[in-house]
DNA sequence: CGCTACGTTGAGAACAATCAACCCCGGTGG
DNA sequence: CCACCGGGGTTGATTGTTCTCAACGTAGCG
């Protein structure tokens, strides 16, 4: 239990390449970019955010950023998973969210975060110091229309999550969430029938207001009515879609 | 239960002053306008919202916005309170936030509502035609900026309200669910103490995920202990505010 | 004055949590 | 090489918080 507070130190980020003077600009390959902040640039304006930006690689299970520290900078996780959490003072964990290559994180009002993230996975994440986003932010209203819907988007998610935690029951909630990953991983062209689950069994059930118990139990359940297939590696096949999608909606 | 599908038909929306001509304009003398989208702009550009906005009166209960409706405005509430909530198709809803003068709603993605909203109180909105505050958006970065710090702001309380949904006890949700009315009526110099509770406790159980009957023996146990009082007319007293916000953070 | 909507309280049921045992796997060190 | 250990996952038994069903009180309104 102690271990989910070792989130203090972040200092084990470590740049993608570290060779500095030869380093290619990162933005110029960008597999991602058309799901980002920068699909609102230009080629040559990608050039200035290249000039902003550092790629961190960061280990599974390593501190991204902690709550309630400054925050002094944005993330872009690019490849890999990602998850954001908020805690309670006893160690309760709430998921606020699952990360994918092209989400972003680290938006804050206040001049700290209001949530923790760490690696899901081995990942790795751009990042843009607050102040120069802002700045390039100011000079390409492109780009914060883009933010704006992003965020905008986030927060339909959002309320799509708080309907799940607060009106669904276990089942409802592990149907939703195999469809949700089903539904990110085909938007990044990825594998989304055997669907690849790469968190644990406690995360998923911190995402959705679960117990890692009724977890497991609900995805042998479903296996047992041939709903979904539970396949090695983490892949999970939606065996009967159509019934996963009905009994995700409450029917 | 079959009312709660009545949100089809917003005819029923009705100018506050229909006397078109000697409208004077509707935002020189808006009170929440520090709290709103409209904060960003100086009195000369003020008039040019003015000309795209209407001004409507909703009567308690009536409905503003459904789920799935084409997302043809975007409303800023002016006076009273609106409820925003989400439905399963058995019916249970999920409240997805209270709005009180100077919060907005009706942003969307794609071309829909992914909400329904309706007035818990008498109510007056101002009413944006998508396009054209678009239009002015653009013209006035500072106005995007504006609506993208909202709805950042927003991000954060969906995130808190998750924690809430899928991790507190009915204790914890209502101690966080009193203080949270009484932060935002003290942000609005409303009275914060005795705090006036205006929705029902079925809108509350739906808000945090709760049903009617737990709501009120929560009510009634908090009382009991001494930690608030109950008084005529939905207020409530926090007699122990210390003792509620212990709670309320899980202590 | 009776109706309906809302709130409260009680009794019992149910879903998910808790406590506990066990398995499997990968890593480590004897 | 294998025994040991720890983390993650599964399953079982039991508990408990919240839901459900039900009754009743009260206030507002036609």
């Amino acid at each position: 239990m102690a271990a989910i507070f070792d989130v203090k130190n972040v200092n084990h980020l470590r740049p993608a390449i570290p060779r500095p003077g030869t380093l290619p600009s990162p933005c110029a390959a960008c597999s991602v970019r058309h799901l980002t902040l920068c699909a609102a640039l230009e080629e040559s304006e990608v050039q200035e955010v290249a000039a902003i930006v550092s790629t961190l690689e960061v280990g599974a299970g390593e501190p991204l950023i902690a709550e309630g520290q400054p925050a002094a900078h944005v993330f872009n996780v690019t490849s890999g998973a990602v998850k954001i959490y908020k805690l309670l003072v006893d160690g309760r964990r709430q998921m606020t969210g699952f990360l994918f290559p092209g989400d972003f994180l680290g938006l804050a009002n206040d001049e700290t975060y209001a949530y923790s993230a760490e690696a899901v996975t081995a990942s790795s994440v751009c990042r843009f110091p607050r102040r120069k986003l802002e700045a390039l932010l100011r000079k390409y209203p492109r780009m914060e229309r883009r933010l704006l819907s992003m965020a905008s988007h986030e927060l339909a998610a959002a309320q799509e999550q708080m309907l799940l935690l607060g009106r669904k029951t276990a089942r409802e909630k592990i149907a939703s969430f195999l469809l949700m990953l089903s539904r990110r991983a085909a938007q990044r062209e990825l594998p989304d029938d055997p669907v690849s689950v790469l968190m644990s069994r406690n995360d998923i059930g911190d995402y959705l207001g679960l117990t890692t118990e009724t977890v497991s139990r609900t995805f042998s359940d479903l296996k047992g009515k041939g709903i979904i297939e539970l396949l090695p590696a983490g892949k999970v096949r939606l065996a009967r879609r159509q019934d996963l999608e009905a009994i995700a909606e409450g029917a």
